[in-house]
DNA sequence: AATAAAATTAGCGAATAACACCAATCTTCT
DNA sequence: AGAAGATTGGTGTTATTCGCTAATTTTATT
């Protein structure tokens, strides 16, 4: 499935910019054992088949003012295609949705919200939420510790 | 809350570092409307003060082989402190949850799992997640289409 | 209370140092 | 023999540091 082939080269290259995506390419190449020309090759091949679709500042939430993450569970009326489709629009164009799926078991959508606090997210929720198009049912799971933040992906089963 | 007073430049540069986590700082300077030096050194110091935590490359999931996500909705027995932190140590440090929080509601703990394909969550499943201490009840919600990826925080209520 | 001096803060511009990029050639490993 | 990496050298870009200046706030003194 993966429509790359990767090696250990890739694969130590693809950890290494996920824990830093700011490390000079020399370091880079000294990390994974390359030297610096094949480094910034490959590092190019993955930007450029979309493999790395591009580097991000990861911010303290807290520490930004967005103390409140809210995982809401949303059902929506029997999806018409048309119906649906606006409603993935509708969400994916609001900046407090900071991740959505469509998901199997009781709900039809999962939305991650962060917000400032609890008034943000009423204010939010009964202006923007319970408006957007189909929706039939929400319900708001609190986020009260973050044991794990937003890490890595597990690149485990490439080779290397 | 927010454990630093920002104005428009440090907002500005924030969501400038979201969206392109390695944008040169004389582009960044330019961007937000000051010369190089200053933007260096607010960067600098945002980096200090901890409100960036570092820089990642951002991955075609995908592409890395990476084709499921999974939420996992998790009871645990009535919490008794050690057990709980146990359960937290435990989940935080296994590659494939690549988020976990404590919520309200249904579940104690959401967990975002990412593996390659159902073989590879069912082993997960049964070999890591099942064995973990405490654990009374375990619901996976499947992804079915990623209506919009993790994206940016939302510094709407910042100055500027 | 008012003015002046001092300190703090932040931006600018220039110079130096680090880094990336590119091309060409040589080497190594299969 | 071919594919991929190492090495070298040159060039342009980028980052970082320094001293300087302007604006604002604080403090001191009259």
């Amino acid at each position: 499935m993966p429509s790359h082939k990767f090696d250990r080269f890739d694969r130590k290259l693809l950890e290494a910019l996920q824990t830093d995506g700011r490390v000079p390419n020399t370091d880079l190449a000294e990390g994974i054992g390359l030297s610096p020309s094949p480094c910034s090759r490959r590092v190019r091949l993955l930007e450029e088949s979309g493999v790395i679709k591009g580097y991000s500042a990861i911010l303290d939430q807290e520490k930004v003012g967005l103390g409140l993450t809210v995982f809401v569970d949303i059902k929506v009326e029997r999806h018409q295609e048309k119906e649906a489709e606006a409603f993935c629009e509708a969400v994916s164009v609001l900046p407090e949705v900071v991740m959505a799926h469509l998901v199997s078991g009781e709900s039809d959508f999962l939305l991650q919200v962060v917000v400032p606090d609890l008034r943000a997210y009423k204010e939010f929720l009964t202006n923007t939420l319970l408006k957007l198009p189909g929706v039939r049912d929400i319900r708001s799971n609190f986020a009260i510790q973050t044991v794990k933040p937003q890490s890595p992906l597990p690149l485990i089963h490439l080779p290397g």
